[in-house]
DNA sequence: AGCCCATCCTGTCCGC
DNA sequence: TGCGGACAGGATGGGC
């Protein structure tokens, strides 16, 4: 998403769409929101299998061609239709019902969200967007991989030690999958039709054997999203 | 609060 | 080859 959002940044400000101009691309929690210069705004939620892409082919999954006025276009195709978009006048009542976004976090905030919710399951905790905006099931399973932690573990459970690996592997992980161009696992495709590279760096996620231990990668639902982990690396 | 289920859709893959 | 079931970067609403 937010490789999505930098190319069309770079691409598209400036360009007119129904005749408003734009002003800016920008990204909150999982949805992309396009401004125009009279102050309204054109959102996106790409959910599992939308792409948006710039000056794309369409194909029989497209759903919306919006059309530039020099000629360029964006293409919103999405296979499995979830995703949508629409234009609202103003966008700041939708950005107000999500979390801290994960990258400027502090970790008082992080520790007090823990705290919130002593009873919840660290992955679906992580995935809560009212909680932590952005973070999906590929990054949560990847952020407790790299920071030794099962995914059920609740979140009163954890110890101090492992509140600050936590918390440190989120922007560490999120920062290099944004540097990698994200995660193609199937259907993601960054704004230029491109597959993101992050996917080479999975540890746990649809992975067979962990490369570290060599163990075999647990997979399991966990508040019905599927949940992958290390038995050995993860405590 | 927290978990479960169904739901929105289309497609792929795997086992019989 | 066909068929059934599971599963899929997400999120919501209802029920217990």
């Amino acid at each position: 998403m937010e490789t999505i959002r930098r190319q069309l940044s770079q691409k598209i400000v400036g360009k007119r769409l129904s005749g408003k101009e734009i002003i800016g691309v920008r990204r909150r929690a999982k949805l992309l929101i396009i401004d125009f210069k009279d102050g309204s705004s054109l959102i996106f939620h790409l959910k599992l299998t939308g792409q948006l892409i710039f000056n794309g082919e369409p194909s029989r999954h497209t759903r919306k061609v919006f059309n530039f006025k020099d000629g360029s276009c964006l293409v919103f195709n999405d296979l499995r239709k979830f995703g949508w978009y629409k234009i609202v006048k103003k966008s700041k009542i939708i950005e107000n019902e999500f979390g801290p976004e994960p990258l400027k976090m502090d970790f008082e905030t992080f520790k007090s969200i823990l705290e919130k919710r002593p009873k919840a399951k660290i992955k679906p905790l992580l995935m809560e967007q009212k909680m932590i905006a952005g973070i999906g099931n590929i990054y949560s399973d990847e952020i407790l991989f790299a920071s030794g932690v099962r995914p059920f573990r609740q979140a009163k459970t954890l110890n101090k030690a492992e509140i600050k690996k936590i918390f440190q592997n989120i922007k560490k992980i999120l920062e290099k999958a944004i540097k990698l161009k994200g995660s193609s696992v199937e259907h993601y495709l960054d704004a230029c039709g491109k597959k993101g590279n992050y996917v080479k760096c999975h540890k746990v996620y649809r992975q067979k054997k962990c490369s570290i231990c060599d163990s075999k990668i647990t997979r399991m639902k966990i508040n019905g999203r599927s949940a992958h982990f290390c038995p050995k690396c993860q405590k």
